[in-house]
DNA sequence: AATGAATGAGCATTCATTCAT
DNA sequence: AATGAATGAATGCTCATTCAT
């Protein structure tokens, strides 16, 4: 999987072949096939390895008690570029196949993790949401709308600036367009 | 370009063939080459089709003297959603392709003229921002940064909300999802 | 064409590569795929091309008002094993696979053109049956299973034969062996 | 051997995977190398247990002294239908390879125990055939080609009637085909 | 006696692209 | 303006077989 992640990093997971990926795990093509059914299967488990770090980032947001439901959003902002930066080609790889046809024929098992987990971190961000609902110091709205809109706007954001990089390599403001994103949010579903 | 929309539409770009665009514009594969020297400009020349709608729309909403700067920021929900609903499988295809390594080969004169595109639809919503600023009536902040977190959203959202379709086809909320989203970023930059 | 015939004549059909084909043809694997959906659907082209050679051969059997019934089946002997003569191999190749599963995924086409052709050669042999019946000269008994009886032994002696040419090859009775048994299929049809 | 029985007669020779037939044994691949040299020879081994069970069959026709020559005959037909039935999959699969190139490098025992068995039915065959010719009930002919002429034809009956069953599967007229082919040549080799 | 883990060698098939006509 | 015919270059995936343990 490290092989993996490395080889779809550089080249996408179009650009990637599982030759590349064997060579750098010094495996033979036909050893991969041992632990993953396919291709797909092999970056589909990337995604949901990153989704776990994600979501126990994002629990941990949740359980921390000090803070009022305002301060974790703001708090969400961390926990959402944290896992970007820790491999930030890969989230971006995830994202951008997030929702390809090509990964519709996953094994059942495979598949439902990723929405399991998807679920849970939706829930967290929806219950953050409910919280400052029924405290009465945010606006009332669909929790799973907000939570769609705080994971729609991190994934658009990730993509948009990457691709802003590939017209000019030097620059790189997702971290503090994501900040200011979200304090825009944060104001936004406050009451006043 | 017709027989393209619609042939990548069903099939994404790389479900799509150029036999089988030719095949619906009845004409044969080589005849495509003619006018379009590869099959990512083909894909790029709807995506700058796609912009300059966009770019219109957009336009037409920042002309709207009777609105002030909020109220533009409303509209601005109908212009992307119009967008969308004018081609949904076409939209998700080009956002998603947005920043895909395979699209940075493109001829100069056609990658720039998407700069150009992009460049002009950024520009219209930072300048409803910055009108909103000098009125005084927004907080302050960076408005490429707002404009990104626009875009950023919009493709955000309309990829995410295509996943959930993946595991649940028959809903479909962008719409009100959007409007919540706008709604927020609108109360959101307001200062108070 | 000749150029499969040739390559899976030497090589069987898995044996035989699309390449080693190709190569023959002095043309490229990708060019194959032009006129033949599939490395089946090329086979079974030889297998059509070699029906039809046999059941001209057989209705021009059919049609020579000279032969009685009983003349007509020692003629059948010599159209058979002229079949044979003419590419022994491929014979032998398409006889073994003519029931094989990896056949079954032909187009519907192909697939109705080969069983016409063999219902074809089917109703000659059944018919010279049926006109010694009438005639009064043969036995009673099922036409079709008659000529199931001619084809399946003339089939079996084929494959055996080449099975007993693999222990010993020096040896190639086949033409004796069809003689005697289509000499005494035709005593054993006949009333005394 | 059970489990490669049952593995073969339901995906073919090339269908099956030595996988396979290990999970059917609930043993593991390379535990199949312990008691077969490669695939081939655990298929020829199948090959050498069915015609072994033939061989029994015969000889037990050939021993009925009560039986004239031309009785033994029509009783051959029983024995070689008991032994399709009993497991008539596998037998196609058996006579379909009978002659397949793939089938040649088997080890020199197995090998020559295959040719042994087969030397032995002809023989059989053959055998009763010359009791009728000395006994001066048949007519002349060479008595191995009269032993060919009776395994050719059951083996080609039985593949052509699967080629058929592919057609049309409700049909299986092996029986009494095979029945009318024995009756023919029966009448076919007796002197009048 | 058994196997977990690995792989070498292949192979049918695809498709964007070319170019003589 | 158009294309028929061709192909180079891949590529995901398979499977019989091996061998250290």
């Amino acid at each position: 999987m490290a092989a993996a992640e490395k080889i779809f990093a550089q080249k996408g997971f179009y650009g990637a072949t599982m030759e590349n990926i064997a060579e750098e795990a010094e495996l033979s093509p036909a050893t991969l096939y041992l632990y993953f059914r396919s291709k797909d299967e092999l970056f589909a488990s990337l995604n949901l390895k990153m989704l776990k770090v994600l979501v126990e980032k994002m629990e941990a947001v949740r359980e921390r008690k000090e803070l009022n439901p305002e301060q974790k959003i703001m708090a969400l902002k961390e926990a959402l570029y944290d896992v970007y930066r820790s491999d930030p080609l890969n989230v971006i790889n995830v994202l951008r196949f997030q929702s390809s046809e090509e990964l519709r024929n996953l094994s059942p098992d495979l598949s439902s993790k990723i929405k399991d987990e998807a679920r849970k971190y939706l829930r967290v961000i929806a219950g953050i949401f409910e919280d400052g609902v029924s405290e009465g110091s945010f606006m009332n709205g669909h929790p799973v709308a907000f939570a769609d809109i705080v994971w729609g706007l991190f994934a658009g954001l990730v993509l948009w600036e990457d691709t802003k990089k590939g017209f000019d390599p030097t620059k790189d403001f997702l971290k503090p367009t994501l900040a200011f994103a979200i304090e825009i949010i944060s104001r936004g579903v406050k009451k006043h």
